[in-house]
DNA sequence: TAAAAAATACTCCTTTATGAGTATTTTTTG
DNA sequence: CAAAAAATACTCATAAAGGAGTATTTTTTA
């Protein structure tokens, strides 16, 4: 029987620790690494020739949705695990969007993360049953799909508690493109006010 | 050698199942309950006469730090630690006032984890290394220690997205009521805006 | 119970954010 | 390379938040 490898990215290093115990040799699978970081992620997964890679979403550097996408390319027999405190909701993702093979919140037990184990190992996609679809209506002639590099570097602006004008200096661009850029933010993730939209977006900080 | 039964409290359950395999038997400890909710607390300590209780800060519908004291009171022989993703400032803890035994952070690896339970066993108070004390200046006439309980419930209002008006309306106050408030809260906490202020109090979401 | 802290409410004024509509240029991608 | 998406910038207008000062009543607590 083949013993998939597992990696885990995530910057609670004590739970990373912690979730690695549940990680059992008798059902086929064994710890490779623990990061709390995810520099060099890529050099990770080479030296420990990784079969399934658990990512947090909100390690800086980066944000583990976006690294999916290279992730596969340069590993195409690679599966990976979202494994969040947030809705897929809160990330602006789609589930029908995901380019991952399993999402796990951290509010499950136990179960759900050897659930979507065995899925991967069997190479089937996995979603928390505990995850809400909002019917989040796409009302808007603007797609409410995932927001784009600008946008999500002017959220972190605002998460750092700048203000417009001092964004717009910032990035040097006029006051009123940020205007802009924030109504086109609000409009994709529905939020009405800083407080909402922060409440909506707080995984973006430490770009 | 006396065991020590410990009980962890987290809404994170996979946290919480997770660090409960790093409590090993051999070195004195075992496992008595784990909850994902602070409701019914007292009983659950009560019934399984724990000795550790490991909690969390932000869980439903209380914060962790308030519900030490009333709980020391309950069960004087009880040590807690609190186990966060928060530095203390974050939480506008001072830690000369902390009044639990043990303070560690989810950042930290589980040989911190692991040295807090050992200290507890000793009933010796242990503060993780990774903890920073910002040397806060309490620059304000105002005292910048913990905010009051009306104050804190208007941020829980604040970080739900509602406005001054909408919070107004739901306490049954002025409007300007609510602008002193949140001006005192601003103040107390150094913040500018609600952005910084969300980031500097998020853990009071759902109150 | 007297002093301190908290909660309440007001004024006046400034800055910032929101909402709706439009339009041009640049970049990305099929 | 053409179409789509993203980034840029503007107007006009309203709503909300912030900043400083003051003051009364209620509740805690030393």
């Amino acid at each position: 029987m083949k013993i998939f490898k597992i990696g885990i990215v995530d910057d609670h290093l004590l739970f990373a620790e912690g979730i690695s115990r549940l990680i059992t040799p008798e059902k086929g699978f064994c710890l490779s690494f623990i990061s709390s970081k995810a520099n060099e992620l890529s050099e990770l997964i080479r030296e420990h020739s990784v079969d399934i890679l658990i990512l947090d979403v909100n390690i800086p550097p980066y944000n583990g949705l976006e690294q999916i996408k290279p992730l596969k390319t340069a590993f195409p027999e690679l599966q990976i695990m979202i494994l969040t405190m947030y809705q897929p909701s809160d990330l602006g993702l789609q589930i029908n969007k995901f380019e991952g093979d399993a999402y796990v919140l951290k509010i499950s037990g136990k179960h759900i993360f050897e659930d979507a184990l065995t899925h991967m190992k069997k190479y089937q996609p996995y979603f928390d049953p505990n995850i809400i679809e909002n019917s989040n209506e796409p009302k808007n002639h603007i797609s409410a799909d995932r927001l784009t590099r600008r946008e999500k570097e002017i959220i972190s602006l605002i998460i750092a508690g700048k203000t417009t004008k001092e964004i717009a200096a910032e990035l040097f661009l006029s006051e009123l493109t940020i205007k802009t850029h924030r109504r086109n933010i609000s409009e994709k993730l529905g939020s009405k006010g800083i407080a909402d939209l922060i409440t909506k977006t707080s995984h973006f900080r430490k770009f």
